[in-house]
DNA sequence: GTCTATAGTGCGATAGAC
DNA sequence: GTCTATCGCACTATAGAC
């Protein structure tokens, strides 16, 4: 009889590819780099992604995916109370950038390798920066802030420099201040909130 | 006698080079590219850059060397007012983001590209980042922060917020809230100065 | 395996300054 | 015409997409 398809091959792909274009980034990671590191036949990788720029596009929408579980978790604890689920979140941030497995945010990165507004990679990675902007607009309004769009933006500045300084500079830099600089946005937008929180 | 050398063929070349390598990224850059947009021949583009890594870093080189005159004719006219000079030097990132010609941060985006440490275009572009940050800490000092180092981070955060946004979500987007985020900063930091300055 | 692209090399032809 | 800077092309080798 036929073999049956091996189970979790397009996992094992995404697993792999994931690891190398975290690290080394996209442009600098080749197909066969990927087939070598999976083990995977060529004509695999092929039947299970058309190109290169679907597995890139594939492995933003999977990251992003894992994303909002974990982020999702590690607000939860904090329903009802949106000002420290929003400081939940840069913490969570911060402890990502602050990790030996960091190798800058992959949306930033892969937005800038790939300039060409229809690139699918770059689609899914601008996706999931504006999804994560819009959430925390939603925050600040459940959080009575006194304008939320403004306070939203205001932390996807602390949120754009927290992810793009930590490869950068050094860990005990920037870094360092994003959870200080998160609270002085939070007092600014929702005062009652955050003294609220504080007690 | 003999042809007498072109001047300036150097900086044309890295005209060129900073046009295309800005615009599309690095990697996504030939060296053919450059040598079609400038009509320079192969052997001079190879006598005059070691290789593409030595052409990059040069680009780099010239980029902050450009930026740093600029960066002080936008502060000097508040010699002497740290505060207000921190400010201009915000704003002037504001307007550069804005700008249509803005393609992301060359610096950021060149250290994303290639994270081999190694590599003489990162060493540069981190090179300008560590010397803005320590600009700012120094600026912080003679503003008489209570924290010069902290607020150097926590500006940081914000310029690389600002900058990196900037390209990925609207020209609406974070790059609007750069300067109340800024006040608010160095609020927290020079409560006297800046009461002083908004005077 | 195949085809393309890219970094980098080298050489002959050409274009100018004298 | 002579001399040299520079171009343009052919070429190799390597790597990448598929």
């Amino acid at each position: 009889m036929a073999r049956t398809p091996a189970p979790g091959t397009r996992r094992r792909i995404l697993t792999a590819a994931s690891k190398l274009f975290s690290e080394q980034g996209v442009r600098a990671v080749g197909m066969q780099q990927v087939i070598d590191e999976t083990g995977v036949g060529k004509s695999l990788l092929y039947r299970e992604f058309a190109g290169k720029d679907e597995l890139v596009a594939a492995w933003i929408r999977a990251s992003d995916e894992e994303w909002w579980k974990t982020a999702r978790e590690v607000t939860d604890p904090y329903q009802g109370d949106p000002v420290r689920q929003i400081l939940a979140l840069l913490g969570f941030f911060y402890d990502s950038v602050r990790s030996p497995d960091f190798h800058g945010c992959i949306y930033y990165n892969t937005s800038s390798e790939f300039r060409d507004p229809e690139h699918p990679g770059r689609k899914e990675s601008v996706r999931h920066l504006r999804r994560l902007r819009d959430w925390l607009r939603d925050l600040g309004v459940l959080a009575g802030a006194t304008d939320a769009e403004d306070m939203a933006d205001a932390l996807m500045l602390v949120v754009g420099g927290l992810l793009n300084n930590g490869e950068v500079l050094g860990g005990d830099g920037p870094a360092r201040m994003a959870l200080p600089t998160t609270e002085l946005v939070l007092r600014q937008y929702c005062p009652t909130a955050v003294s609220a929180a504080s007690a």
